[in-house]
RNA sequence: GGGGGCGUGGCGGAAUUGGCAUACGCAGUGGACUUAAAAUCCAUCGCCGCAAGGCUUGUGAGUUCGAGUCUCACCGCCCCUACCA
């Protein structure tokens, strides 16, 4: 029965908190795994406890609250989770700043995060709430750590590794940005040799690469960006042998890597990274010393900090040495550069200027010789060079280096084959060198092991412990949870470190005084695997059960910020990999379909608190309701685009949503005080006016319309909802609104009302309009459903409504008449109407414009146009 | 330097496979209702033009009966990445 004796006006704050609890107490929200169903996974990615719920969460967790409702009125069981990622720097931040603890910092921004989404209405399953911080998942990421280490895939190794002065805690290269500085603080990241703990990213380099194509719900562009940062280059590996300071050669060997082994012959020169080791042995009391000292105290000054300055000149100098060249038994110069890299292949590189712009530019400012190995075609000036396999010709006369494909010259028995990257020439030179034994083809990645320990306290604590007797040894399954104290006090800057009795412990293999590792995990280790967790999420035994696991995953739509392409998305796919092969799950990827959304912007700056340009969303729930806040962020913008926040335009959508609340009132007769027509205005006089009056001819009109327009509208929303065009969704529903009003200016009540028959088509487009707007205006929608239509179950577990694509189509259409392309009048015919009858109509209709001309020719579009040409 | 994307009214944006460009909304303008305002409803709303008509999807060409959409060149903007050998 409906509560609506009268007509009453729309006030989310009357019923947007209502019907939470409503729903709360229903357990509405509840993952149901009866029945047989299918399963569908919505996942958002959770959020970092950071401070108040901002307009990119509103917006993230509107889309995929959309989604889940949808599926669920499609028929299927939805896993919709919600969980904190807690652990991290800002907590610390924080509490030093406010004087507390990382705790009791994150806990309370959970608390109040958690509030404002419940008052958005999300449809999350709270029981399934993971919280990373809490011991009863962070206990699990610790026995995570332990099978991947017997699986061989946790290394502490000393390396070259990113040093954030200001976090006072090592980075991996993806929390590096572009220019050196920290993802976090920006503060300028330095080099430094340490020893750290790894997770061995790179075994699975080629299957992070191959499987980026299994992948066809990702954007290109995510796929691509993680392509470039895997970094896969195939060319060989070379093997210079090293001569002594007399210039002969001697046994040891230095390998570089290429990828262009077809140039070898055009080496005239050999650099080393100012950091190689090799380089303090090379020039150690020799008259090069100094100058070499001071081209790696340049460099590495400069290293982190003028990298991004542009093209910046490359600085060198000679070390006095010299290498042999396997190919020809060149010896050529060893020299230090500061533009090579100790971290990508082997530190060493060999320099063939008339191949690579950077050598090219060396060569030049160092006076060495740029002979041509390979050219182009059509090059006329080096024709003569074409059949010439020994060297004629030491300088170019380009003003840059040629690195694509060629012919190679002045290369002994390999001259005149096909040069280029990958070219049947680098093979012939790759299979030369191996059957020399000085090469070998080989693969190389840019990707680099993941460094995950962090000298941080609020983070999850490393399970090992060093031993003076066994070395490294892991703390056994049975002493897990190895637990954070919560008592450290951050403000003085203690950390694990100060704490003996955290340190202090006794080896588990020997029983000698040991001390217990006091880093923590990088906070990604975290976020690579609380989806797992949330499939079962209560449990003690395991990190999640394989058959749980398996039924939920891979999560069928996740959504979240392109910001997290490269560093979650690839920690996480790895986390999968790598959890299937120790056996605790069965199946390759992670995230089937993945949608980045953009971001919420305000005069086309990102909101921050640093700016004061932050619109808070509790403030428009305040104004405005939840529901108009989340539609109006759906409606605004492609939910992949970036979008300027307007008020005036949530504005708007409050308005659509009361002036389509009235229309629902109207349309079951529950109206006292209608504004869509002209009738009498109260329940009496309506009642005394003709039950037996008939519509007028032009309600039945509208009528006939809105209920064709009823159908067009459900297909083209169904559609749009599957595609995520929720804007279009939104702008369709207004479209039969605003048919809907034209049907109701129409058709006054008493007439309307009392034709059964019509009153049924009437309560069909009221619960049309409901369903439609039930995953986007929740509230709004179980309100007009239960308390204005008098149903006693929820509109969220309706189906979804059907459509009929035979009652959308028109009984006649309009079809456009081009001649020559332009649109010279409109006829309308029936929707059946044979072609010749159409072109007939046509030809009638523009006769003006052809003038007695003979039609050359004429198109027929079906149900759009008709194009005439003379 | 490399990779990806984009360019449509005053604004956000639409146009599914090459088929009536500017849906839907915002802002604006005029009107009704009101003592008045708000709210609501009606009308109007790409540009030039009194009009007839002409022009219009960054610019220029091309393919086509037909191009916002496809091809080529150019201009501009955004994002990612970067001495990766």
């Amino acid at each position: 029965m409906s509560h609506y004796e009268h007509f009453a006006p729309y006030d989310p704050h009357s019923i947007e908190p209502h019907w939470q609890a409503a729903w709360q107490e229903a357990g509405a929200d509840a993952v149901r795994t009866e029945g047989d169903k299918p399963y569908y996974y919505a996942l958002e990615m959770f959020p970092y406890p950071s401070g108040d719920v901002h307009m990119g969460h509103v917006r993230n967790y509107s889309i995929g609250d959309v989604v889940s409702r949808y599926k669920r009125m499609r028929g299927f069981n939805v896993l919709h989770p919600i969980g904190w990622d807690a652990f991290g720097m800002p907590a610390e931040n924080a509490a030093i700043k406010q004087n507390s603890s990382p705790a009791a910092w994150t806990y309370a921004n959970i608390d109040r995060q958690r509030q404002s989404l419940k008052r958005l209405g999300f449809s999350y399953d709270w029981d399934r709430t993971v919280i990373t911080s809490d011991v009863d998942y962070y206990r699990w990421g610790q026995w995570i750590f332990l099978k991947l280490w017997e699986q061989g895939l946790v290394e502490r190794k000393s390396s070259p590794v990113n040093w954030c002065p200001s976090c006072a805690t090592v980075l991996a290269n993806e929390q590096v940005l572009g220019d050196g500085e920290c993802w976090r603080c920006h503060s300028h990241v330095q080099r430094k040799e340490l020893e750290q703990w790894f997770f061995k990213i790179t075994n699975y380099a080629q299957e992070l690469l191959d499987d980026l194509d299994k992948l066809s719900g990702w954007p290109e562009r995510v796929k691509q960006m993680q392509a470039n940062w895997i970094g896969r280059s195939t060319g060989a590996e070379v093997d210079f042998t090293l001569c002594d300071a007399d210039g002969e050669p001697t046994d040891e060997l230095i390998t570089v890597f290429t990828t262009r082994p077809d140039t070898l012959f055009g080496c005239t020169f050999f650099l080393l990274a100012p950091e190689h080791p090799l380089v303090q042995k090379l020039v150690a009391g020799t008259e090069q010393e100094a100058e070499v000292a001071e081209v790696v105290a340049a460099a590495a000054s400069a290293s982190a900090v003028e990298r991004s300055k542009g093209e910046r000149e490359k600085l060198g100098a000679f070390t006095g040495r010299y290498v042999v060249n396997p190919i020809n038994d060149d010896k050529v110069p060893i020299w230090i550069a500061d533009y090579v890299l100790m971290d990508y292949g082997t530190g060493a590189v060999m320099a063939v200027p008339s191949g690579d712009q950077r050598d090219f530019e060396f060569a030049r400012k160092y006076g060495l010789p740029i002979p041509p190995v390979v050219i182009p075609e059509g090059e006329f000036f080096f024709n003569s060079l074409k059949n010439q396999p020994n060297r004629v010709m030491f300088e170019v006369l380009w003003n840059e280096a040629y690195d694509g494909p060629g012919t190679m010259v002045q290369s002994g028995e390999f001259t005149g084959m096909p040069g280029g990257k990958d070219s049947e020439g680098s093979a012939a030179v790759i299979a030369k060198l191996e059957s020399m034994g000085r090469g070998r083809p080989t693969i190389n990645f840019r990707l680099r092991d993941w460094l995950i320990s962090r000298q941080r306290y609020w983070g999850n604590p490393i399970p090992a412990i060093h031993c003076p007797n066994c070395g490294i040894v892991p703390v056994p399954e049975a002493d897990l949870p190895v637990v954070l104290p919560m008592d450290i006090d951050v403000t003085t800057g203690e950390t694990l470190a100060d704490r003996p009795e955290f340190y202090d412990v006794t080896c588990p293999q020997c029983g000698a005084s040991a001390h217990r590792e006091t880093d923590t995990m990088d906070t990604f280790t975290c976020s690579s695997w609380y989806y797992l967790r949330y499939t079962d999420p209560h449990n003690t035994e395991l990190p999640f059960d394989r058959a749980a696991v398996d039924s939920w995953m891979p999560v069928d739509q996740y959504i979240g910020g392109i910001e997290h392409a490269i560093l979650h998305l690839l920690y996480s796919r790895f986390f999968t990999k790598a959890l299937r092969d120790v056996g605790l799950l069965g199946f390759d990827e992670p995230f089937e379909n993945l949608l980045t959304q953009g971001m919420v912007k305000l005069n086309g700056e990102t909101m921050s608190k640093s700016k004061g340009n932050v619109v808070a969303p509790e403030d428009m729930i305040a104004r405005f309701g939840a529901d108009a806040l989340r539609v109006y962020i759906l409606f605004m913008a492609p939910p992949d685009k970036d979008l300027d926040w307007l008020e005036s335009g949530l504005e708007g959508i409050s308005r659509f949503l009361n002036r389509l609340w009235r229309m629902i009132f109207d349309l079951v007769g529950a109206a006292c005080e209608n504004t869509f027509y002209e009738g009498p205005r109260d329940e009496a006089a309506a009642a005394s006016a003709s039950a037996s009056a008939a519509l007028t001819p032009e309600a039945t009109a509208a009528a006939r319309t809105v209920l064709r327009e009823r159908h067009r509208v459900v297909g083209k929303v169904t559609e749009d909802i599957e595609r995520f065009n929720f804007n279009t969704a939104i702008a369709a529903i207004m479209e039969l609104a605003n048919a809907t009003g034209n049907y109701l200016r129409f058709a006054a009540p008493p007439a309307r009302l009392a034709d059964a028959s019509q009153h049924a088509v009437d309560v069909e487009l009221a619960e049309t309009f409901i369903a439609l707007l039930a995953p986007m205006a929740p509230h709004w929608a179980e309100e007009l459903w239960q308390n204005l239509l008098g149903h006693s179950d929820s509109v969220h577990q309706q189906d979804w409504p059907a459509f009929d694509p035979a009652l959308a189509a028109a009984d006649e259409l309009e079809l456009a008449v081009q001649v020559n392309g332009k649109v010279r009048a409109r006829i309308t015919v029936a929707a059946d109407a044979a072609e010749d009858v159409v072109q007939a109509a046509a030809l009638a209709a523009v006769a003006a414009y052809i003038e007695g001309k003979e039609p050359k020719k004429l198109v027929v579009v079906p149900g759009k146009l008709v194009s005439v040409v003379v």
